[in-house]
DNA sequence: TGAAAGATACGAAATTAATCGTAGTGAGGT
DNA sequence: ACCTCACTACGATTAATTTCGTATCTTTCA
């Protein structure tokens, strides 16, 4: 019984992404985040948040005419799981060649700069 | 006429992963490296692998019997797109909180954090 | 020379993702 | 009491992805 890690799809992705924001929302919220970069039909996104429960993604409740979503999944999990993946398929499994190109395509504040140095102190012991 | 930035499958990026590694390969040896963690069939592989010389994802020479197969896409711009993705979508936007994500998780050996220091004192100027 | 081995091409089934239309339900206001 | 509005449920469609079977072709070698 080792628990499938529930892959989500990408747009399923983007409404976690939303949910783990927020905490908790209900589609209209959602809807109204998602139709600021693209555009698609109230429906799509309700029907999406129904799969998303179907599968075990998130929680809603339904004691309100408008279901209150929450996420079911652990947001470091999914970091760690697609992490994971994204070293394998794109760094030939190397982490820190991955470090490094996230390092070199986008300009960190000196305060993140501090923290990973603080992170990387610790690990070197 | 911009170019769009051709998106692999998660399959063809896992074929693409070994001509990478390789730099070319015929179908059979693109095969056996697949089989040997996952199980499918030949004619399987090699619909794929048509499939991205349509797309262009690859190139091939014809001219031998088993034709070799080339990647046609660069492994950088490949890594700065998904990356980028990630970023957007597991770390709220936060290249650091990935950076320390991927360090948290594999243990790095001496000489890449090394390699990583070398680059983030770099960063800091 | 002709059968076997191994390759490609092609079509098509099976599955999964994404998108939307329509119908039905319930609460609030007039 | 009824109309309207926002919401859910659900089915259907289209598109993309994954997977294979079968036909065909070429080389080799007994």
């Amino acid at each position: 019984m080792a628990k499938e890690t529930i892959k989500p799809t990408e747009s399923e992705l983007e409404i976690l992404q939303i949910l783990w924001e927020k905490g908790e929302a209900t589609v209209r919220e959602v809807h109204d985040v998602l139709t600021a970069t693209k555009n698609s039909g109230y429906t799509t996104t309700l029907k999406f948040m129904q799969i998303m429960f179907e599968k075990g993604l998130v929680t809603r409740d339904e004691s309100i005419k408008s279901h209150i979503y929450k996420p079911a999944v652990n947001k470091k999990k999914m970091q760690r799981f697609y992490v994971d993946k994204m070293i394998k398929r794109l760094f030939s499994g190397s982490p820190s060649q991955l470090v490094i190109q996230a390092l070199g395509q986008h300009k960190a504040s000196k305060d993140e700069l501090d923290e990973i140095q603080k992170y990387l102190d610790n690990l070197k012991k």
